[in-house]
DNA sequence: TAGATTGTTAATCGATTAACAATC
DNA sequence: TAGATTGTTAATCGATTAACAATC
């Protein structure tokens, strides 16, 4: 998929998605191709930018023409691995867990919530949509039998680690971490961070500097 | 604060949540001075980085000491605008906007869910903790009565830019969007976005790639 | 064909790392 | 004092932007 070998940049990485909500805006309304120049206006990055982005995983483009804006959508869901479904849990079925299973984007993705996990009695049997909340005594060998490759925590912090030492030993693939805590995990197993209260802190310096970007 | 008038870049600013946390957690641990080098090891971030970070915004260090570990917390606390309270408001009271109204931890680092607003009738009214759910059209003056200072966005991306245009009328002064969307705003209205699904797609893209960072 | 726009190389800019004099 | 470690300048590295030949 990448030309070559080179190795793409993270900054690279968390700007395709946005490439793809905007791909495909453009094809709700109907435009059929795009030019960097054009892109660059509705999106904010550079067309230098965005041809170089673009460049690191293939010439998607043609001279004097612009990108395919069909292809293009197409090519970057690929490119993020959007092409296929992944197995998912959440651990931690507090109100976050919830509303994440609640979340139905996620599915429409391909990313399906088979079940979740808690170690509160009052919760467990409980279904969110038709999510089931199952004892985390079950959940190694839940991820076993039913092929889970995301494990999404949801626990508070004291109880993230403990969770992740348990995903990765079951074999998991990746981790989206929601614990306002740094996970430790083998190199082999991925994992992206959503720290909430970074980005709070983030808006909360941003306002007291009154810093315009 | 900072100091004389150089602009702190992004990538600092994005940091400074991740040394507090670390500080909170040595205090817990009771240790009271750490150096770089010693906290580079833990944190994972080279110890002349750290020393560059900080000194953006002084000199919180002491030659052949190192860094007191309460000063420098309760320093970063400040340079992050946590020395205050701030009033919130979450526009959407759906699982999302539920979730955040549940999650303490905020309010602990001072910002205060004052209320929520929804259009469904059948959600106003209703109180999540003492929060109460109130109908969407009387935010406006809610907010000029209340001093709100954040309005957290927690609506669909086809609510989101509208929301947005009422809250900057009504001269909220920062704006924490969880909607899937890229909002307008005018500069002077500070914008910190949470896309949960492109954190997700990039996880999604680590484990296609298997990329080792 | 002439015009437009890519793909790609080169130049610039900014962020990170290294080095070390200052100093506790 | 001697050792440790900062604050800060200089060097390096990486990412962004500019430029333009290739080509549709």
């Amino acid at each position: 998929m990448q030309k070559g070998n080179a190795k793409i940049s993270m900054a690279v990485i968390r700007r395709l998605p946005k490439y793809r909500r905007y791909l495909a805006e453009l094809l709700d309304r109907g435009v059929h191709r795009i030019s960097s120049r054009e892109l660059s206006k509705i999106i904010g990055f550079t067309a230098s930018q965005i041809r170089q982005d673009l460049n690191n995983f293939g010439g998607f483009g043609q001279q004097g023409y612009g990108y395919n804006v069909a292809a293009l959508y197409e090519a970057i869901g690929k490119i993020l691995g959007l092409d296929r479904k992944y197995n998912t849990i959440i651990v931690g079925a507090g109100n976050l867990g919830q509303a994440i299973a609640n979340y139905t984007n996620f599915e429409k993705s391909g990313f399906i919530p088979k079940a979740m996990f808690d170690i509160n009695p009052k919760l467990i049997g409980l279904k969110i949509r038709d999510i089931e909340i199952i004892d985390a005594d079950k959940m190694e060998e839940y991820i076993k039998e039913n092929n889970v490759d995301i494990g999404i925590i949801c626990t508070n912090k004291e109880q993230a680690q403990a969770v992740a030492d348990r995903l990765v030993k079951s074999n998991i693939k990746g981790i989206w971490n929601f614990a306002p805590t740094d996970l430790d995990v083998p190199e082999k197993v991925m994992l992206e961070n959503v720290h909430l209260s970074e980005s709070l802190y983030t808006l909360s310096f941003l306002l007291k500097h009154n810093r315009i970007d």
